[in-house]
DNA sequence: AGGTTTCGAAATACGCGAGTTTCGAAATAC
DNA sequence: GTATTTCGAAACTCGCGTATTTCGAAACCT
């Protein structure tokens, strides 16, 4: 009924060729990154067409936004009755991700963040507010149960718990082993019962 | 006496002009990343003629390389007599490192260590081992005091210890408060005291 | 002093990437 | 069926980045 589901005359555009481009766009940022990623490598993996891919996008930055606004990160049931079981299912979760393509392709758009505000607002909508609301409602619970004092800023709880996971996947190239992962989820613990 | 310190005939290679040089590079690495970094910026940031900069590196890839290769971190002496002292001098040590210049330049070549040997190996010398060598000494100070039972692997420690601190500065964009760094010290201790 | 090398400034060749356009074929609303 | 739109393929313009070269001036060893 509104401006964006009115059907057009003519040859419908390919919901095949939409998700081709999504795909390629986000495999391309993850491994060259922002400044790497050329438009002739977008219409190459992705099989499309040059025509194609500027009649929905014009340019690149367009194309990137679109990518990242296009990821959903699904949402965890993290309530299980334990601050130990939160966690744990709160950290494996994040390694999951991180281990996948998508935060690497975030991860890739660092530098370019501090030159494109609206990128940058994208970013912190789908990927950072979801955590911190999570990670908030874990807090809140713990307290509840008495298991911790005091709710520590929830930005702050997020980069003492997966902190240590991004560093050894990005600095030191490690795969995240569940042994890592089980001294991750020991030390969050340990830290937050403060 | 040896071949690199022969001296040569004719006018002697400006030492102002090779500070410079790394100083532009390294400066325009940490803002635009590797890929983001040109020779004519380099140029022309660096004030140093083009046939200047080509004498002494012929390729993007060699003045990176020789640009990461000049950066020493500076050593610190984090033997205090206590495992908390110790990791205290360790963690504002990196956290200063990380607020400076250098390391975000190090950080933007994260994409191009997969694609360059030589880069990646000249960091891991330069960056990682140096700081792997010392938090080492601190475990085995803290277990010989009877401060800690068993000494976890270096490399599993470093990223505990200096995660949360990448993750505030780089995925969060906040600053390394005195607060926050004495958060993540207090954080480091309790994990460590397994 | 003479020969050698580096210096800054500038011009140049060359390739690559962004963005546009043209073309004929295919799909679809009406 | 007809008009409209999208499709892939390909050619094209334009600017920018890499790398090279030329030139005269300045610095420096012997």
């Amino acid at each position: 009924m509104n401006a964006t589901t009115t059907v057009r005359p003519g040859r419908q555009r390919s919901e095949a060729a939409d998700e081709a481009i999504m795909e390629a766009t986000l495999s391309l940022l993850a491994e060259h990154g922002y400044v790497g990623l050329t438009m002739a490598a977008v219409i190459e993996r992705s099989g499309v067409s040059s025509a194609t891919l500027y009649r929905r996008y014009t340019t690149k930055t367009e194309l990137v936004i679109a990518a990242v606004a296009s990821l959903f990160p699904e949402p965890v049931d993290t309530d299980t009755g334990s601050l130990h079981g939160d966690l744990s299912v709160f950290i494996r979760h994040v390694a999951q991700s991180i281990e996948r393509r998508n935060e690497r392709a975030v991860q890739a758009l660092r530098l370019e963040k501090e030159r494109n505000p609206e990128l940058d607002a994208t970013l912190r909508e789908r990927f950072l507010a979801p955590r911190l609301t999570e990670l908030k409602a874990i807090l809140t619970r713990a307290k509840q149960r008495g298991e911790i004092d005091t709710i520590p800023p929830a930005e702050v709880a997020l980069s003492l718990v997966t902190g240590p996971l991004y560093h050894r996947a990005y600095h030191l190239d490690e795969p995240l082993s569940p042994g890592f992962v089980k001294s991750t989820i020991a030390f969050a613990v340990r830290a937050l019962r403060a």
